[in-house]
DNA sequence: TCATTTTCAATCAAAAACGCGCACAATGCA
DNA sequence: TGCATTGTGCGCGTTTTTGATTGAAAATGA
């Protein structure tokens, strides 16, 4: 047994149990306790893991930071100002009793809040989404079935067949990670999918996107320009990207911010 | 029992409820009052969660407002003691990287904690569960498609074709409402629907079902006696009950109560 | 208020985990 | 082959953790 060769056993067991004690790990290598101890102690040094008594485990355990603290943590602090003016413009175009769908992101994550007091038909793959109206609202909450992607937060269904296909709604709302002239962009190749199984199934699909959308760009193109139907940002929007917009005969509406949010613009 | 791994259990109790008692967590945990005290303290240090007289409690007060004071709260603290007893024996059946299902409700609901150092693949219909393991533990979660019934706390798709189809689980773990000659009885015929859609999705099909369980009746049979395979109860069972299960070619696991929470049994 | 019960902190002994040194085997290099 | 280097296992003393005990402190109830 090689050395490296453990270190690739050891970091490999850490990351898949929440902790492995060091007699799990001689099981699993057949050395003695001190060669492990010895291993986990230049992981350690290495920063590769966690060195703990009685065993080690990986570094930064998830539940303690990322997902328990707020979702997206990171990104739910940028733009929050437009992302929450949006939302409420979005929201603003619904009325009690409409069915729609809400596809997991940071801005449509801000949706929930106005609409804690409607009562809709809530059709989500985010799970902190569906979290938050189900203890917030009174809305009815969907979900598609799938498994709970930590990372994105969002439920997907590894099979195609799976999924939304019997929920139809009026309005589709999503976010992305970028808007050009091609159409819609999309980071993360598993958004693309929970994004693609969605789309379809509403009769207008409204994307969410603050000004700094125009300008982000990426490799994954979700749907050409004329898919969409109703695009919300902020007044950073520049005119030439509107008239863009307008040319492919979508609808802009332009977000409000809220005046006691200025301010918080005004700091980042 | 590893020290981190205690905190996580620890972490995953107080998350529940607003307060764990110390007895509690040796019950969940297996080790002294001093060492619960120990890692209290330390975790308090850390600001996981807070430090009270009699135990701890989490240290974000529960957002949760008059909505989502769950149904659950009153089963919650019926038969406490049985019901874990028998959800650790219940995960004591599994081991890392099995396939399981488990189906909502209270004493179910208990598996949460003993599945917080585990590391499977869960698929449930109780969004708590769900939200539970997410946030608590590094088991990958999957959902079935379908709206979320508040009382029940069940995800349940009202169409037939939806659901869990695609998922095959060595086991499946369920509660009930009654138990007897007739076979397995639910008290709520959303419940009914649900289980029904999972029994069959697994090769083995494993009931908890504290020893009260037995005297209750119900008008809803959901399945007979021999369609279940094992059956984990507390010692309150009774010798003719035990025999009527044996007939029946039922394995039964008599889970045994941890000491420090046998006077709360007596105190029921 | 006082007695009783419950909970907590301090202490200590046993057990477990750890680190160190050394011997030995394996490997690489000349 | 001879030699150096590195990795490995074992023994033993040290440190850490744990559970029981005991007395103090706090809560409870009359």
């Amino acid at each position: 047994m090689l050395e490296t060769e453990r270190h690739r056993i050891i970091l490999s067991a850490v990351q898949e149990r929440p902790v492995v004690t060091v007699a799990d790990l001689c099981a699993l290598t057949g050395v003695s306790e001190a060669t492990i101890r010895r291993d986990i102690g230049q992981l350690h040094l290495a920063k590769k893991l966690r060195r703990v008594r009685g065993g080690a485990e990986a570094i930064a355990p998830p539940q303690f930071v990322g997902i328990n603290a707020r979702p997206f943590a990171v990104n739910q602090t940028l733009h929050i100002a437009e992302k929450r003016a949006i939302a409420q413009a979005a929201v603003d175009l619904c009325e009690d009793g409409d069915a729609i769908i809400i596809n997991g992101g940071t801005t449509t994550f801000q949706m929930v809040h106005p609409l804690a007091t409607k009562r809709m038909q809530v059709f989500t793959n985010s799970f902190p989404i569906a979290e938050h109206l189900l203890k917030q609202s009174k809305n009815t909450v969907l979900l598609p079935a799938g498994a709970i992607y930590r990372e994105q937060n969002i439920i997907l269904s590894p099979f195609d067949a799976d999924g939304s296909s019997h929920f139809y709604a009026k309005r589709m709302f999503m976010g992305c990670r970028g808007l050009g002239p091609l159409g819609l962009m999309e980071g993360d190749p598993l958004l693309v999918q929970a994004e693609q199984k969605l789309i379809g199934q509403a009769d207008e699909l409204v994307v969410l996107a603050d000004s700094s959308k125009f300008h982000q760009r990426s490799s994954l193109l979700l749907c050409p320009l004329n898919r969409i139907h109703t695009v919300i940002t902020d007044d950073g929007i520049e005119d030439r990207t509107a008239s863009m917009l307008e040319a492919a005969d979508i609808r802009l509406i332009v977000a409000e911010i809220a005046a006691s949010d200025r301010q918080k613009r005004a700091e980042e």
